[in-house]
DNA sequence: ATGCTTGCTTAACGTTGTTAAGCTGTCAAG
DNA sequence: CTTGACAGCTTAACAACGTTAAGCAAGCAT
């Protein structure tokens, strides 16, 4: 049949069907029809499909290594903002990217191995290593939380336009709480928001370990 | 047999069987069970699964608003700071709590007034509305990205002790990469880590908003 | 030529969310 | 006091899910 099914295709056929149908459309079945294949076809490469799952969290990850390295030599702080983005980017590259991602645990070493040289240059700009490890931490944890939030929302505008419209909320909310009502009327773009935040996440980063 | 079945006691018996065991485990058939009730009969109720998951988020989000009203009138920095640790706790009360109540859709539009008075308040202390509500999106999505890696790690841990201890992780990452190495020695409690890092979100929103 | 191993198929199991249809009690109208 | 409607549950069933078991076919080594 010259098929050749490997793990290396399984994730990007799961990634591809994650894309087209969302989170909920990653069904082994599902992956292994877009390979030409019978579903139980696929544990023969894959232990489960958790281990799938997180063979595909470390490609993302895999990825944004790939992203950062590639962009020139920063300053720890301007490091931190750039890998925030990076991280945003390739989540929302993917539907549900963010939720389907977060949790799953690397399956390759070599992915922790490649934060070497920026760990390196970090530390001795007068960081200690716990340090780069809360800054990183919190970093990620703020990207994870805002893209899970902000992909939730537009799947749910998508399924139900009327529900997330604006007037939907301000019927709902009543006239009683105009500040509560206020609250949903400050529009920005997600990449607006994001950036805003971002700048006090930078902030708090400076005003901990100067710069 | 004098069941009595409502809503309210469906969200409780879900939350009960999530405490028990897990997400997975919150399905359909199991709450019913916890009610002595056969499955299809929650659809009486309630509309879906979805609608279920929404007013379990919705209830903890009622128990967040509940404690923060209950504390004293804060200035609006550390405010912020006890909503982050209310709402982190009240996730962790509940097992994979941040994933499961993260991206549910609020069924109950007094959960949104009952923010009218810190809106209030804190638009009076100098700042925007677009101020309070980044500030607040910010400390929300931070709690819910820690709290979420926090809790997948513990579960982690309990599912597969010697996956997630440090000598599995030194073996796998070598000695060629001393400081990707030692960057997971660096041991604090979760807590310790999350007042650290919220110590930085705080420095951040001083340095933004002044005080 | 024979046997082992790799990589797949077909068949099947138990569980999931959900719908359809039917049964039972309560309560209001005639 | 009967009749009918409706609320609130039951039983039965569906398609789809993750996963396992068993078997078949091709390639390679002996």
């Amino acid at each position: 049949m010259a098929k050749g099914i490997t793990r290396q295709r399984i994730v990007e056929a799961a990634l591809d069907v994650l894309d087209e149908g969302g989170a909920d459309a990653v069904t082994v079945r599902a992956v292994a029809r877009r390979l030409g294949v019978q579903a139980p076809a696929l544990y023969w490469h894959v232990r489960s499909k958790q281990e799938l799952l997180d063979e595909m969290g470390t490609e993302i990850q895999r990825r944004v290594q790939r992203r950062f390295d590639a962009e020139p030599s920063w300053h720890w702080r301007d490091g931190m903002l750039a890998y925030a983005r990076i991280l945003r980017r390739e989540y929302l590259l993917h539907r549900d990217g963010a939720r389907t991602f977060s949790g799953t645990r690397l399956t390759d070493p070599e992915v922790l191995r490649a934060q070497e040289p920026w760990l390196a240059r970090w530390t001795t700009d007068g960081l200690t290593l716990a340090d780069v490890v809360a800054a990183a931490e919190l970093v990620t944890a703020f990207v994870v939380g805002f893209v899970i939030e902000e992909q939730e929302r537009a799947q749910s505008a998508m399924a139900d336009p009327a529900r997330y419209a604006i007037e939907e909320r301000d019927a709902a909310i009543g006239d009683r709480t105009p500040l509560a009502r206020a609250a949903g009327h400050v529009r920005e773009t997600d990449d607006a928001r994001f950036e805003r935040q971002l700048d006090i996440v930078a902030a708090g980063l400076t005003a901990t370990f100067g710069r």
